[in-house]
RNA sequence: GUGGCCGUAGCUCAAUGGUAGAGCUCCAGGUUGUGGUCCUGGCUGUUGCGGGUUCGAGUCCCGUCGGUCACCCCA
């Protein structure tokens, strides 16, 4: 039997990775003031469905009927959960709301590297805060956290875009607002798509706009509505990190304002986050119960993982974090049987401390013993024997030994450790 | 959802259409108090599944399921 596709299985050391990447989500969160939250995994199908986080994404809904017949679906993303949450207890808390969340996610999609099923997904998101030092927060955050992962500017890189750029451009070439969905679609694609095609596309939707004239207005960011925007993110030492680009548009359409995307800048991998500005989102997916201005992204792990181990000096950091969460830091060898109570008690009396331990569970030779300490991960071996009260210390890495009393041990026990 | 490639032991892989193998892992030993090496022995497969061609299929053909890559889209 094996997981249902697209599901996985953790066994230890792919839980070791995972809690590497969740304990890196909150720490990054937390240092910008974010607090965690969680919803149900399993939602009414109606709020995906009537209100529509931007089509695609409802084709792939894990939905079906509960034992009451009612509608239901795994969440394929946190944020109509959110708005949900903020729609009924926004009143409780002072703005702006500095929220995130880890959670799994389900699409139904079809698998590929770094594309799943279920999905661990982080979300952060600031809510009722209008400003571009919002934005730069959000931003901020999200560079802090890939910097904390051991990613550096030759790695990756946030592209940014603003909707309403596009929006007031349009509007100066009288493009009607009922066009704008369809011209951004276009030019999302502008890179991805044989430049005959985005001609094709573009003559169909509008008589008045080229794709040369496209083209210049794209390759002047720097001068656009971003400015403000970017100003705080030289503010915040992390402008090095972004990239203005005017063809970053995303496909979910409940974007209104800057919109952005961090890209891996080597091994082929898609975007491995992505969020952006939506200021009306709260409100129709609230139902009218909260207006909220809104920014956000969300990361998900399966292209996280993938991104880790393509990067030398972020794989090694991870391999340092995972080898200290070794399950055993001192292990007791039982040399003679004879003292198997003693040294029983003795690991009471250690993990009671704190420290792990490990011993054998049954009689084995002492050079089988060493062995399983060594496996375990453990820093120290004390050898339990004729000699008891005294112990004999052994540090593994350099094979050092002393010996010495029960309560020398525990005085020093610190020390040693850090030895 | 569309197309290409792949599917052999727990893992990595081998086997001109002719009796399914190796390395690693795991387990047990190398005699009774000292560990990453070494030596010996042991376990595991309806060759993803179902059909077909053939005297004979892991190998060829069809289907199916699973994996993977590209497209689509996205975390």
């Amino acid at each position: 039997m094996k997981p249902l596709p697209g599901f996985r299985d953790f066994l230890p050391n792919d839980y070791a990775r995972r809690d590497y990447i969740t304990s890196h989500w909150r720490d990054a969160a937390r240092r910008f003031g974010f607090v965690e939250f969680d919803g149900p995994m399993l939602e009414s199908a109606e709020l995906y469905e009537k209100k529509n986080s931007g089509g695609e994404i409802l084709t792939q809904l894990y939905q079906f009927h509960d034992r009451g017949d009612r509608p239901v679906a795994l969440r394929p993303e946190m944020t109509p959960t959110l708005a949900r949450m903020v729609g009924m207890h926004h009143r409780t808390f002072a703005k702006p709301l500095r929220w995130f969340s880890i959670g799994n996610c389900f699409r139904y999609e079809r698998q590929q590297r770094g594309r799943l099923r279920e999905f661990l997904q982080f979300n952060c998101d600031l809510l009722g805060e209008r400003s571009p030092a919002a934005d730069a927060e959000v931003i901020t955050l999200l560079i802090h956290l890939l910097k904390s992962f051991g990613f550096g500017p030759k790695d990756f890189v946030i592209r940014l875009s603003d909707r309403l750029v596009w929006q007031h451009f349009l509007e100066q070439h009288g493009i009607p607002s009922d066009k704008m969905t369809e011209l951004l679609a276009i030019i999302d694609k502008i890179e991805r798509e044989p430049e005959e095609r985005t001609k094709e596309k573009l003559a169909a939707c509008s008589s008045v706009l080229s794709l040369r004239r496209i083209h210049e207005f794209m390759s002047n960011p720097e001068d656009s509505a971003l400015a403000p925007l970017l100003s705080e993110l030289s503010s915040r030492g992390v402008r090095e990190y972004v990239q203005p680009d005017l063809s970053i548009v995303r496909g979910l359409a409940y974007y209104t304002g800057i919109v952005f995307e961090a890209f891996a800048l080597h091994g082929g991998l898609r975007a491995i986050a992505g969020g952006g500005r939506y200021d009306n989102l709260i409100y129709h997916l609230s139902d009218g119960a909260a207006s909220l201005p809104a920014v956000g992204f969300g990361m998900g792990d399966a292209v996280l993982l993938e991104f880790l181990k393509s990067v030398p000096l972020a794989a090694s950091q991870e391999e340092k974090y995972i080898n200290a969460q070794r399950p055993c830091q001192i292990y007791l060898i039982i040399a003679d049987e004879t003292y198997r109570n003693e040294t029983v008690a003795l690991a009471s009396e250690l993990r009671e401390k704190g420290w792990r331990i490990l011993f054998s569970l049954s009689p084995e030779r002492v050079g089988k013993q060493f062995g399983a300490a060594q496996d375990a991960g453990a820093t120290l071996a004390i050898v339990i024997g004729a000699e008891w009260p005294v112990m004999k210390v052994k540090q593994l890495s350099t094979r050092e030994e002393t010996e010495m009393s029960r309560d020398a041990l525990f005085q020093r026990l610190d020390s040693l450790f850090h030895a």
